[in-house]
RNA sequence: GGAAGCGUGGCAGAGUGGUUGAAUGCACCGGUCUUGAAAACCGGCAACGUCGUAAGGCGUUCGUGAGUUCGAAUCUCACCGCUUCCGCCA
């Protein structure tokens, strides 16, 4: 099993600095500087402004080049400056140290070096307080989409790639998964909002169980057969972790928090892929340990403030899913390969469970904050009489990377940032919605596929109460 | 919850105000030796930022932050984490 060296060293180390990202004192705010500083590489921002305002454009970002560019000068001239008083401080404090152990008299440097204190605290300020305007010019860039995405504003422009299966015909009228779960007695949205509100859902008996045989025929695919490695973690997560994979600082109202006694607060999880990415941040992958391939069963926690109105019916859009994730780290070179086995990965999964689906690349507008090139995996919902995103699989390269300060050891022994994948396999929600609508039956049975069946005690149909 | 202690480089572990970015050992890399390997010996070996075509210079970092000081790994305060003992609970 894969291990990285350190990380069960949880003490919060370079990171309790950031919380909130509140740039509350000069050192937090260097400390963001120099580790977090961009998403994308800062370098890259500097030397090829034209390019990535041109990358960014295509996916619908204005890139302010000539904002950044008088930043940029600003910072140069400033740190530089600051940085010469800091060494002409230095040099001073050496001699008095080096007079005084000879027993010299030092008063004379000394004079010298306390002129410099109040111009160098002044520098000093003013750099923390540019860098943190820089940083939060640049935190908010999303990443640069791959050559190959295809340029569009919305998702009408994303582009099929590949269709499997074909949707049955019905000879009858077909219900959706909320009749059929309502006849079938296993889904129960009235209650759920009793207890807690709309966008939840309680599964009871077989209902129930089919949800959780998938989560389990899920994880044993990818455990079994695809490589992966379980990992069971926390549900909770600090800010740094969102903000190491790309939530935080733009898409907070997008979160559920949670406060503490301390004053602070947790995040409620929205993916796996925040905690499990995060286990690499600060931290250095020895090149034999790569790819690190993570499959994590847990619960997704969303507001969907600003989606109201939208698949308010039935178990689509929930505060609260199920999802089995896939995750990994890989060499930069071996990145774009593994995109596509992972998002084959989830591929499989639909394709065991018979389940009709189409696999589309998303355009430049619609591609999420951090993601470089996105897939996303649409199921055929016949009641719906349409396909319906289960997966979404991405290549980050080292956007999130660079953020975690999650890196590799390299051949010639330099570190470097190493590429982040991760794609649902599946969202078992949906995935449910999926199985009771395509293997629904005139009488209002549902045909459970075969690959689930020994997950179900051999059941093969789920039957209307009566 | 009460008491005590601890947090230094990949690891172990020195270091209590002045060329300490940090002794020493292990690990790792290069070399000598060897038919080959091991051993031994010699040399190298932190990260990040920044300036520079480069060589290289400079800055920051010893859990996190705030302070004292000309100068902090070293002193003060707060916070976080860990360990041990006692209590409590399963």
């Amino acid at each position: 099993m894969p291990q990285i060296g350190g990380f069960a060293n949880c003490s919060g180390l370079k990171s309790s600095g950031l919380k909130n990202f509140r740039l509350s004192s000069a050192h937090a705010a260097l400390l963001v500087i120099y580790w977090l500083l961009s998403m994308l590489d800062i370098q890259l921002l500097r030397s090829q402004p034209e390019q990535v305002t041109a990358r960014l454009a295509a996916r619908g970002y204005q890139f302010d080049a000539a904002q950044f560019a008088a930043l940029e000068e600003d910072r140069k001239q400033l740190q530089t400056r600051t940085q010469d008083l800091q060494a002409k401080r230095n040099s001073l404090s050496k001699q008095v140290g080096v007079l005084k152990g000879k027993g010299e008299d030092a008063s004379s440097v000394l004079a010298e070096v306390a002129g410099l204190g109040d111009e160098l605290k002044a520098n000093e300020a003013a750099l923390t307080d540019l860098l943190a305007r820089i940083n939060a010019f640049v935190s908010i860039i999303p990443n640069l989409p791959h050559e190959s995405v295809p340029v569009g504003a919305s998702d009408v422009d994303n582009v099929e790639v590949r269709r499997w299966g074909t949707p049955r015909v019905l000879d009858f009228e077909e219900k959706d998964h909320v009749d059929l779960g309502a006849a079938l007695g296993g889904l129960d949205f009235e209650t759920a909002c009793k207890i807690s509100g709309a966008r939840f859902a309680i599964m009871k008996g077989a209902m129930a169980r089919l949800h959780r045989a998938l989560a389990q025929f899920m994880l044993d695919v990818h455990t079994g057969e695809h490589g992966y490695t379980e990992v069971y973690t926390p549900y909770l997560v600090n800010a740094e972790s969102m903000y190491g994979t790309g939530q935080l600082p733009k898409f907070e109202e997008d979160l559920f928090a949670v406060p503490k006694a301390d004053g602070g607060k947790f995040y409620l999880i929205p993916t796996a892929e925040v905690p499990v990415t995060n286990m690499v941040r600060d931290e250095i992958v020895p090149l034999d340990k790569l790819p690190l391939k993570w499959v994590c069963h847990t619960p997704c926690f969303r507001s969907e403030a600003g989606s109201y109105g939208r698949d308010t019916r039935g178990m689509i859009r929930q505060h609260q899913f199920d999802k089995v994730e896939l995750v990994q780290m890989v060499e930069p070179s071996q990145s774009w390969e593994a995109h596509e086995q992972l998002t084959r990965h989830a591929e499989v999964i639909l394709e065991r469970l018979e389940l009709p689906y189409r696999r589309m690349a998303l355009c430049t507008g619609d591609m999420g904050f951090s993601s470089a090139k996105t897939f996303d995996l649409e199921v055929w919902l016949p009641a719906q009489k349409t396909y319906r995103e289960i997966s979404s699989c991405s290549n980050f390269e080292a956007f999130q990377a660079r953020r975690m300060q999650a890196r590799l050891r390299n051949a010639q022994g330099k570190n470097e940032l190493l590429h982040t994948l991760n794609g649902s396999g599946l969202a078992v929600g949906r995935t449910l919605v999926a199985v009771l609508e395509n293997g629904q039956q005139a009488d209002g049975s549902v045909v459970i596929p075969q690959a689930l069946r020994p997950y179900m005690g051999g059941l093969e149909v789920l039957v209307p109460a009566l």
